[in-house]
DNA sequence: CCTCCATGTATCTTGCGGATATATATCTAG
DNA sequence: CTAGATATATATCCGCAAGATACATGGAGG
């Protein structure tokens, strides 16, 4: 079988939220679902148009004075129903590629210091993103903690926050081990 | 800037380790980097070509008896200096799909229980993925401890352990959540 | 004034994933 | 003993995904 469409899925769940436009759509994205989950104009438009097609969706033309127009699309019960049944769906994993996993495993072709630069780069990175998962949960356990969404949210930032810092904790020990192997190389010359 | 061909590169390192036909990169993929990378058959055999072509590889035919013919294909200077340049190269990070996540952001539509049916397939293959780490772990600690790459092989081992242990961990603190939900749900009824 | 940025819709190209086709030999179970 | 599964080996097709780009307009800032 093909691989399924999961881009309809994630517009639908939008749609799910309110109805929006596809440029609405990919804003939302970035300000929800932007840490495990993207999509671009070239998936969100067919998709749209597709699902008023199937009968998931309903669009409506909205003209506007000083921007252009936009095309409002609202979930249908069908879509709904769709949905629902996706979201309930089991999910079958697929071995996600690790380019730096890919690099580190080559690494014996390349100095030691080249090697920490790429860990080096990656650790900032995860700092960064643990110090704005720790900023969402001071969010979603205050301020918006009566949302009745919020307990699902504050899961998505749980595997965050758990997996930012175990990466922490792996480039603080992969660290280790290539300075010491550096040390050895530059004794043994 | 369109997205660069990973691929290429993963290939050109496997036939860094050793000549192979495009067959035996596919079986070495599994054997080796498998829990971090993947090539279908769709990239392996037009890449090789290309390599060819480019001078980064050179192809040997070689015909067999009782079995199908095989084509041999080996790095080149040009094709080991390629490849070093690129395991140099900035990784830049990219947002990876999590579908787990997705249906979970919106689990209000679902039923705790179908959540937590979620919940515990991945803890099921985050358990058996940190058991097949660890086994790894064992090996490389010891009888292939000796070999040059062993160190670099073990820190992508040591990603894979932090990982499954921190997704566990996640998993646990996940489901009481949910079960907490649940029987709120039920008290209300 | 000109450039950048935001709003908004739309498409193109390349890359990737997985199924499938083809052909032969060996291994396994009924 | 033979039918079906599995291994060897190459090759292609299709749909999904990423992101670059095109087009049009108006406001903000250097």
């Amino acid at each position: 079988m093909a691989r399924e469409n999961k881009s309809r899925f994630a517009i639908l769940g939008l749609l799910s939220l309110q109805p929006m436009s596809g440029y609405d759509i990919r804003k939302k994205i970035a300000a929800s679902i932007g840490h495990f989950w993207s999509e671009g104009y070239g998936q969100i438009y067919p998709i749209l148009k597709q699902l008023v097609v199937e009968g998931l969706a309903t669009s409506v033309h909205e003209p506007q004075t000083g921007k252009p127009d936009r095309v409002v699309y609202a979930i249908t019960q069908a879509g709904s129903d769709e949905l629902r049944i996706w979201l309930k769906a089991p999910i079958e994993a697929a071995v996600e590629r690790n380019e730096l996993l890919l690099k580190l495993f080559f690494g014996r072709q390349l100095a030691p210091a080249d090697n920490l630069a790429h860990l080096h780069r990656f650790r900032e990175r995860q700092q960064q993103l643990l110090a704005e998962f720790e900023m969402l949960r001071a969010q979603v356990e205050g301020p918006l903690a009566h949302l009745p969404d919020a307990p699902y949210w504050r899961m998505a930032i749980g595997y965050g926050l758990h997996s930012s810092e175990a990466m922490l904790r792996w480039c603080d020990e992969t660290t280790v081990a290539l300075k010491k192997m550096q040390s050895l190389q530059e004794n043994s010359m």
